[in-house]
DNA sequence: CTTAGAATGTGTCAGCTTAACACTTTAAAT
DNA sequence: ATTTAAAGTGTTAAGCTGACACATTCTAAG
């Protein structure tokens, strides 16, 4: 049987040629919010850009969707590019396409954080990208929409953090407890009672004593604590509430 | 000056042509995830779809996002098309992006969900479009990526209402404790003691005596109360946890 | 070598919130 | 009038939170 003999429904055109009639087609791109931990501040990996648009200006990382790629698998493709890092902690934020977003061309933007161990990524790949880490508090603004991705973003990370253990992923695999609040009173910008603070972590059950010490600090050393990775499967969706001084 | 005169660096062509080199152009479409309450079930608004692709089979409510169109503003075109409403609590999920999610074409969905009051939509619109609610217990299953959506979206819900009151707006301008305490149940599939629940809500003081009765039922008549406008603004951000028999 | 200072680990307790449960009130149906 | 079912209000023990005290460990200064 020949096609060309038979009255073919537009429909049916359009679904051999893989094809939308609908002809408003936009570019797709993933900007990535890129969260570290230094044992002080909360800080963002941004990028100076030396190329165009925008050239000279500070930003987020970000990149193209190519063809036949998933969102995610871009992401964590343009997350690699920058820290030469993979299995990480990612999670999408939401799409950006307010139509002038990006004054180029028509851009959908959408974004993920990540939540990495600040020592563990490649630094050579970080310089030859312009990438720098910034403190939140001392964030210069970014380019387009890139401002309010990162306010999203900490949004976002202190919702997720007062529900569910990710602070760990910011941290080295053994850590002492004034480390991880520390961390804690980064992400909320607040401080906490040190002993409350302490008794509220360990009630998890969630930290191995190592029986190692913290060798820093010119005082009593600290006690290195690992995650027991079982009981953190187990207990992702059970964890605490922080949100309460907030 | 002519710019004819001079030697134009490639990049600033691009910018005059106002595109990017890159070219993998896609559509970009929106899919609602729409919640209503009958006084007993959580719904879903669905489309038994008379059209291609997929025709026969269910889906959420979309389309395609225009030119010169925001996410949101396509969102919310969407939804006044199908239920007539416009000032309706929505809130964007994420992006699905998969390249095979759409077997037609490649095709990004923006997905938003919405909560209305279910009894203030337009059914004429509703019917024209083969809509109909559906008890999220009753739900069949999706096209697509469809079904991941709606159990995202409940999630989302699920979170964000044990945070903020947005349940309210599920529900009619004046309602009554047991109403409310329903609707709770419906959304964490969960039963609460209703004393202790009348007392949680009541301390929020966010319900406001109407004075009034609710004249269903053939028993002891419930007080009516209404939002208070005023501190709901004010205390979006500080409201309750229901999370906790979660 | 001793001691001051600073950070860590452990303990206490009052006040509040939560969870479980009992009783009273209201209105329709019999 | 009585029954029945749902709504409103009250009580109490247990557990958690927030505020605070004390003891321990380490370095560095005297």
């Amino acid at each position: 049987m020949c096609y060309f003999d038979t009255i073919i429904p537009l429909c049916c055109i359009e679904s051999m040629l893989q094809q939308y009639p609908h002809d408003n087609r936009v570019l797709v791109a993933t900007d990535c919010i890129i969260f570290g931990f230094d044992g002080e501040d909360l800080k963002v990996l941004l990028i100076k850009r030396n190329f165009e648009p925008e050239k000279g200006k500070w930003s987020l990382m970000g990149g193209f969707l190519n063809e036949n790629e998933d969102l995610e698998v871009g992401a964590k493709r343009i997350l690699h590019e920058l820290t030469g890092l993979e299995n990480v902690y990612m999670e999408q934020l939401q799409a950006f396409g307010e139509v002038k977003r990006d004054p180029v061309e028509r851009t959908v933007s959408v974004s993920f954080y990540a939540l990495i161990n600040i020592h563990d990524h490649d630094t050579e790949l970080a310089r030859a990208n312009n990438a720098y880490w910034v403190s939140l508090d001392k964030k210069p603004s970014l380019i387009f929409d890139h401002d309010r991705m990162v306010t999203m973003a900490l949004q976002r990370l202190r919702y997720k953090a007062a529900l569910h253990p990710i602070g760990f992923e910011l941290l080295p695999e053994k850590f002492t407890i004034p480390q991880l609040q520390r961390l804690y009173e980064a992400i909320y910008s607040n401080t906490f009672d040190r002993r409350n603070f302490s008794r509220k972590i360990l009630s998890t059950k969630l930290l191995l004593d190592t029986g190692e010490k913290n060798e820093q600090g010119a005082t009593k050393k600290a006690i290195l604590y690992r995650l027991d990775q079982e009981r953190y499967q187990r207990q992702f969706n059970a964890f605490l509430n922080f949100i309460s001084d907030f």
